[in-house]
DNA sequence: CAAGATATGGAGATGATCTCCACTTGTCAA
DNA sequence: TTGACAAGTGGAGATCATCTCCATATCTTG
C-alpha cells in the first residue's frame, strides 16, 4: 500500500516547509482565497516543487489532515481505554467540538473539500469514522447506547457541526446538536 | 430592501431560460463540472447575457435555492396546520430527507456552496430555517419536545446530511440522524 | 571527487472567467 | 405607425489562476 521511496534530504526539507506553511494557511482560514502559485511563493519554493510535491490543493489538504485524524484517533483509543464506554463517547464527541473550536479555519478548509470533491479525504476520514465506530460499539456492548442506529449517523452530525462552521450561535448549537446525538442514542424507552 | 425594477421582456424570458437551465443541471450534479460560459451556451444565451442576470455562479445557485426553499416552507406550514406539532417536525424533518434524497444533484451543489462562501446562501436559508424554528416552538409549546435546545441544532443536523451526501449508506444514516434528532429532543427523564 | 540520479524554480503555455462595447430589441410618446 | 431613446444582447478578446517543462542546481554514492 505504501512503496515509500527515501526521499533526497533537500527534498524532505522542501515537503516539510510546505506541510508546515499549510498548516498555518488553514488554521488562518485562507487557504482558498489563496492562488496556489502565492502558496508556493509563500513557502520559500518554486512552483514546480510545489506542484511535485502536491499535485492538487486536495492533496496538500489532505496530508495536513492526516496528522489532525491522528490525533483524534489518538484521543478515542486513551478515553476508551481509561472510562466506561459511555463516558468516553460522551467526552469524546463533546472534545471533538472543542477542537473543532479550536481550528476554525481548519474546520471551514476540510468542510468546503468534503463537499467539493468528497473522495480526497476519504481515507484520512476512514480512520476517525473507525474511531466513532468502535466507541459507538463499545458503548452498545455495555447496554448503554441502542443497537438499531448506525456509527455513521454520528460521523453525519459531527459533519453538519463542522460544514456549519460560520453560523453566529455556532458552540452553543454545536454542543446542541452533541446533546440531541447523546440523549438520542440511550436506548429509548 | 427590494427596489425590484420592471423588467424587459426579452430580459425576462432570458432569465427564465437561464433559472430553467440552471434547475435541470443542478439536478444532474453536474454544476461544477461545467465552464460558467458553456452553461451560457446551453441556455441559449451570450456569456455577457449570464454575466448581466448572475454576476457570479453563486448568485445564480441562490436564484434557484430560493424556489427550493420556498416549496419546503409551504410543506412546514401546511402540516403544522394540520396535525399536532410533535407530529408535524417528524414528519417534516422524515420527508426532508425524502426530498435531499429525490434532488441529490442538487444536495451536493448547495453543500459546496455552503461550504465554499456560505454568506451567498445565508438569506435564501433564512426562510427555512425559520420555518424549522417555528416547528420546534410549536412543539416545545405543546410540551413535547425539550426547550433547553436551539433549533439551529436541528438546522445543523439536516446540514450535516446534506453535506455528507455521497456517503455510501446515505439514505439509512440519515434516517438515523433523523431519529437520533427527534428521540433527543423529547424531555428527557 | 566524478558521474549519475534526483530535485529545483520560474518562464510561459493553457484554459476558464469576466469585461466591454458595437449592435439589436423593446418601449413609449406623438 | 413610427421615430427616438432606453434597455438588453452576444461574443471577441483581456485578464488571471493553474499547471508543465526543462535548463540548472543539488545531493549521493562508488
Amino acid at each position: 500500500m505504501s512503496a515509500d521511496k527515501p526521499l533526497r534530504a533537500d527534498a524532505r526539507r522542501k515537503r516539510e516547509a510546505l506541510l508546515a506553511k499549510a498548516r498555518e494557511v488553514f488554521d488562518a482560514g485562507d487557504f482558498f482565497d489563496l492562488r496556489f502559485d502565492d502558496f508556493a511563493r509563500l513557502a520559500g519554493v518554486g512552483t514546480g516543487t510545489l506542484y511535485r510535491h502536491f499535485p492538487t490543493r486536495e492533496a496538500l489538504a489532505e496530508a495536513v489532515y492526516r496528522g489532525e485524524v491522528a490525533t483524534l484517533c489518538d484521543r478515542a483509543r486513551r478515553l476508551q481505554a481509561t472510562m466506561p464506554a459511555a463516558e468516553a463517547l460522551a467526552t469524546f464527541l463533546r472534545g471533538m467540538v472543542d477542537h473543532i473550536a479550536a481550528h476554525k479555519g481548519l474546520a471551514r478548509t476540510l468542510a468546503t473539500l468534503m463537499a467539493d470533491r468528497s473522495g480526497a479525504l476519504a481515507e484520512g476520514s476512514r480512520a476517525l469514522e473507525q474511531a466513532v465506530t468502535d466507541l459507538v460499539a463499545a458503548a452498545v456492548r455495555d447496554g448503554a447506547v441502542r443497537d438499531d442506529v448506525d456509527a455513521g449517523a454520528v460521523m453525519m452530525a459531527l459533519h453538519g457541526i463542522g460544514a456549519a462552521h460560520d453560523r453566529p450561535g455556532w458552540r452553543t448549537e454545536a454542543d446542541d446538536v452533541i446533546t440531541l446525538v447523546l440523549d438520542g442514542l440511550r436506548r429509548p424507552r
